[in-house]
DNA sequence: ATATTTATGTGAACAAATTCACAAGGAGGT
DNA sequence: ACCTCCTTGTGAATTTGTTCACATAAATAT
C-alpha cells in the first residue's frame, strides 16, 4: 500500500462506490478493472492504479471480490461510520438538503439546524431542532457535530465561518457563491450552483 | 492569444469573475495579479498565466483595467448573453433552484419545468409553466432551450437523458447521483451532494 | 533625461497525473 | 504437470499543469 495518491483519485473513489453499488444490485460477486472502467467512463489502467494506491485487493487472472472491495472503499471514504451534520440557514436549498433521501443510507444524519430568523429559532424542521446561529459554538460541542452545511446568503458566510472555527466541526460543505478555503483541521468543499452553470456556458460559448 | 489552456483554468476564471465583482463594488478602476491572487487564494503567476491564455489585457507596471477585464471574462465565460434554461423534476431541490436568486443577474432564465406527476403538469411554479416530461422534445424546440437542469430521482436519469438528446439542448447540469458523461454537442456537469459529502468524510477520516 | 520601481507576459524548469507496456500470479483446460 | 488465457499491479514514458525567473514595458521619482 502506497501512502501518496493523486488528488483526483479521491473523486474517482466515489465513482467506484456507485459502480460497486450498482453491481451489487446485480448480485455479482466479482468485478474487474475493465467492468469498473466501463461503468465509470475511465480507463481500466486508471481504475487499477487508483485501487492499488490503497492496497492490492484484486487477484490476477480473476478480478476484484465485490463485497470486499465495496467494504474497503466505504472504509476509505469513511462512510462506514456515522457522521453528525448540521445545517446552517433554513432557506429553500437548506430545506431541500435536509429532506434529501441519500443521507440516511449513508449514515449522514442532521442533528441541528441554525438560523438567525427569530420566528424559526426554537422550532423544528423534519424533526430537527432549530437553534440560534449565535449559539453554534455551544450547541456544536454539546451535540458533537462533525460537519456543517452552509446554505446561507453570501454576505453572512464570513461571520458564520468564524463561528464554526470556534467549534470542533472539521468539515464544511459550502453552498454559497463565496468560496471558502480549507485550512488545517477544517476541510471545506465549495459547491456553487452559479459556478457550475458558468462552466457550462463557457463550453457552450465556444 | 493562445488557443490551448489547462482545464482547471476555466474553473479559475469563475473565481476571477467573483473577485472582479467584489472589486467593482469597491469602485476600483484597476487591479493586479497580486490583488486577484490574494482574493482567490491563488498565486500571482497563476493568475497572470491564466489571463494570458486568452489575450494580454494588462499593462506592465500598471495592472489590469477593471471594467474591461470584467467584461472580457464575462464574455469568455459566456454570461454576456442570455441562456434559456429548463428544470426537469420539480421536487424540493428543483424548487430551491428555480427560486435561486443568482440566476436573473446572470442572464440565466428558466422558460420551462418538466414533470411526470399529472397533478403538477399544466400548472405553473414561480410563473414558469410545467409541461409533461414526455413533451420535452417538442417544447425544447419551441422555446429554444439551451440548458437543462436535472433534479429528478436517479432511476429516471437514463430515460430523461435520452429525451434531452433528441433536442438542441447542449448543456446539462445534473444534480442526481447517477453521473452522466459529456459527449459531442452535449456538455454535462455533474453535481452530487452525496459525492461532495463523501469527499469531506474521506479527508476527515484520515 | 535618467534611474528606479512596479507589474505583466512568457519560455524554461519542475511537479503532478495519466497512459503505456509488460512482468507476474492465478485459473482452467488438456 | 504443463500450456494458455486472463487480469492485476507497477515501473517507465508521456502528457498535462504549475512555478520559477527574468526580459520587457510602463509609471514615477529625482
Amino acid at each position: 500500500m502506497k501512502s501518496q495518491f493523486p488528488f483526483p483519485t479521491v473523486i474517482r473513489l466515489t465513482y467506484y462506490l456507485r459502480a460497486l453499488e450498482f453491481l451489487l444490485t446485480q448480485n455479482k460477486s466479482e468485478t474487474s478493472s475493465d467492468e469498473l472502467a466501463k461503468l465509470t467512463n475511465l480507463s481500466p489502467e486508471q481504475v487499477r492504479k487508483d485501487l492499488a494506491y490503497f492496497g492490492s485487493f484484486g487477484k490476477r487472472g480473476k478480478g476484484y471480490p465485490l463485497p470486499k472491495l465495496y467494504e474497503k472503499i466505504k472504509e476509505l471514504i469513511g462512510i462506514n461510520k456515522e457522521w453528525r451534520l448540521c445545517l446552517i440557514g433554513l432557506g429553500n436549498l437548506g430545506k431541500a438538503i435536509v429532506r434529501f433521501k441519500g443521507f440516511p443510507e449513508r449514515k449522514l444524519r442532521f442533528y441541528a439546524i441554525f438560523e438567525n430568523d427569530p420566528k424559526k429559532i426554537g422550532g423544528e424542521f423534519q424533526g430537527i431542532r432549530i437553534f440560534d446561529v449565535n449559539k453554534l459554538p455551544e450547541v456544536a460541542r454539546e451535540l458533537s457535530l462533525d460537519i456543517a452545511v452552509f446554505t446561507i446568503p453570501d454576505d453572512q458566510v464570513d461571520k458564520v465561518y468564524e463561528l464554526v472555527r470556534k467549534t470542533n466541526i472539521r468539515g464544511i460543505l459550502n453552498f454559497t457563491s463565496a468560496p471558502l478555503h480549507s485550512e488545517k483541521d477544517l476541510f471545506v468543499k465549495n459547491v456553487s450552483i452559479a459556478q457550475e452553470l458558468e462552466i457550462i456556458t463557457f463550453y457552450l460559448s465556444k
